[in-house]
DNA sequence: ATTTATCCATGAAATTAATTCAATTAAGGC
DNA sequence: GCCTTAATTGAATTAATTTCATGGATAAAT
């Protein structure tokens, strides 16, 4: 009934005046305005305005339109250059999902340049995913997946962020400090600490200890990287961290990293996402920052 | 661009979860709407969808235009049903402008009855005109003129609802009580009260006091009645209104109502309106009710 | 594994709607 | 009174939308 371009006119001709003129602004004719709301006046069985003399008057109807179209027509125009900020990659909501519980103080020091950049840009942070961070990205809940096991998956691909070293955290005074590294045995008198996910994806054990066929004397699991380290710090028990976290925690707690072996145990970070996705702007952005964070941490 | 008719396809779709349902809940063909938001992403340069399967899962934009749709199209669809009252005369704004001071205590006894049997019309009373009450009528500023004086002009038609006889009030304890009527003399010692108008527009003194060449003592004016009435039992003055106004004060108030001459000084109360709005259903009413509260005053 | 049923996309034809053109009416300015 | 400006109207033209017929892709069923 009511459509967009009525409202157009109804606004045009409250601004020019005349009929005349607002089929000028609009670029068409008088004689299509004439009947476009000739026709709706017939729709809606009230006429919008009233001939006085050579002009026109809107009635309590073409008043209410007018209203209407005031409010309305904005929010078309906003919800068109919005539309076309979201085709031109500018705008968006970027969820980026965690599989990797000590990412988080990396993703931070990101995301706060990046919202600077990107000030279209909704990000937004899920750590827990019913079906898997694979399993979320196909289900759309996240955009991208921060993950140390790229599985790879038809519709999906990955990219490498950085490398880093997964380490021993030990209370600064302990034994180990001036073992060069520590062998998995060093563990099966201490407790370990680790978040809480499954043993099968801590690199400590499947890496580690379970080809030694080693335990440690007792397991926690705690959920934050803040508290965790408090623990080692107390001598409560040890953890395995990214060497860059260590590095950083160190300053202010009495805690030091120890190699896992000789040769340390090496991993990398991916970012997954959507092929379909990967044409994105603003995401594509997001992985050229996180490369370039890395650089400053490692 | 976004028409209001994309907005109602991707609500229905979004509701129904398939074009197909769609197509159907809008009484059209699948089809149609797909050739229809096929245009639309064409010229918005984002598709609406991703077809997943034989799913469609709304894209950024999608979801974007869902809530927009969300938020709209109910707009558009109150204004349909609002304009489809105007045009049966059930609904409008009826402003009413006041030329007659005291006419505002017995305009509140027809709003109130008027405003329950016409729930769709808001009322406002208007009481200060820049340009007069006919002025006001013809800018559109008001709908209806409640005035003593019909100046009758091209385009405007006016209808008595009432007569009345102006009449002085005093103090019940006042001298005049005792005369049958009051002469002009009687006035030379008193104190005058009288709305904040001009001395022309005071039925008192163009009609009573200037043609017998008299004067009050002293003019003092008050915008309420209220307070005037209140001025006058206090014995601080005495002022001119319609008889059936002081009558239903004197109940509560030690006031009485004393005629102006031999012959009272009759008027009658005039509601004009717009030629043109002369048919709308609910003005119509409006002057009817007005007839009728009257027979109860006077 | 093949079949079946859905669902969406697409191109061409048919239909419907919108726009223009030309003629007409009406009011205001000179 | 005449000229100009504005709006309406009807017919012709042009543009748009819708339908129809078809094909491809996927999920469900046999």
């Amino acid at each position: 009934m009511i459509e967009r371009n009525h409202l157009e006119i109804v606004r045009e001709v409250d601004r020019c005046g005349s009929l005349t003129a607002a089929a000028d602004a609009l670029h068409t004719t008088q004689s299509a305005l004439s009947h476009a709301m000739k026709k709706l006046e017939q729709q809606l069985g009230t006429s919008i305005w009233v001939r006085e003399g050579r002009k026109l008057r809107p009635t309590q109807s073409g008043l209410y339109l007018l209203s209407l179209a005031n409010r309305l027509l904005p929010q078309f125009a906003h919800a068109e250059e919005l539309v076309g900020q979201i085709a031109r990659g500018q705008r968006g909501s970027l969820r980026i999902g965690m599989e990797c519980h000590p990412c988080y103080q990396w993703l931070l020091k990101v995301v706060g340049p990046y919202l600077e950049q990107w000030p279209g840009v909704d990000v937004d942070v899920k750590q827990r995913f019913q079906f898997g961070g694979i399993g979320a990205l196909f289900g759309y809940d996240i955009d991208v997946l921060v993950t140390p096991d790229p599985l790879h998956r038809k519709g999906l691909v990955y990219e490498p962020v950085f490398d880093y070293e997964q380490v021993l955290v030990v209370p600064i005074n302990h034994a180990l400090t001036s073992k060069p590294w520590a062998d998995p045995a060093d563990l099966e008198n201490e407790t370990l600490i680790t978040y809480p996910v499954d043993a099968e994806r801590l690199d400590i054990y499947t890496r580690f200890l379970v080809p030694a066929h080693c335990s440690p004397a007792r397991h926690k699991t705690i959920e934050t990287t803040d508290i965790m380290l408090q623990m080692v710090a107390a001598g409560r028990g040890v953890s395995a961290l990214p060497r860059w976290l260590v590095d950083e925690y160190a300053h202010r707690m009495p805690i030091a990293p120890v190699s896992l072996g000789p040769k340390g145990i090496n991993k990398q970070i991916f970012l997954g996402l959507r092929e379909r996705d990967a044409g994105v702007e603003y995401l594509q952005s997001f992985m050229a920052m996180a490369r370039t964070t890395t650089w400053g941490l490692s």
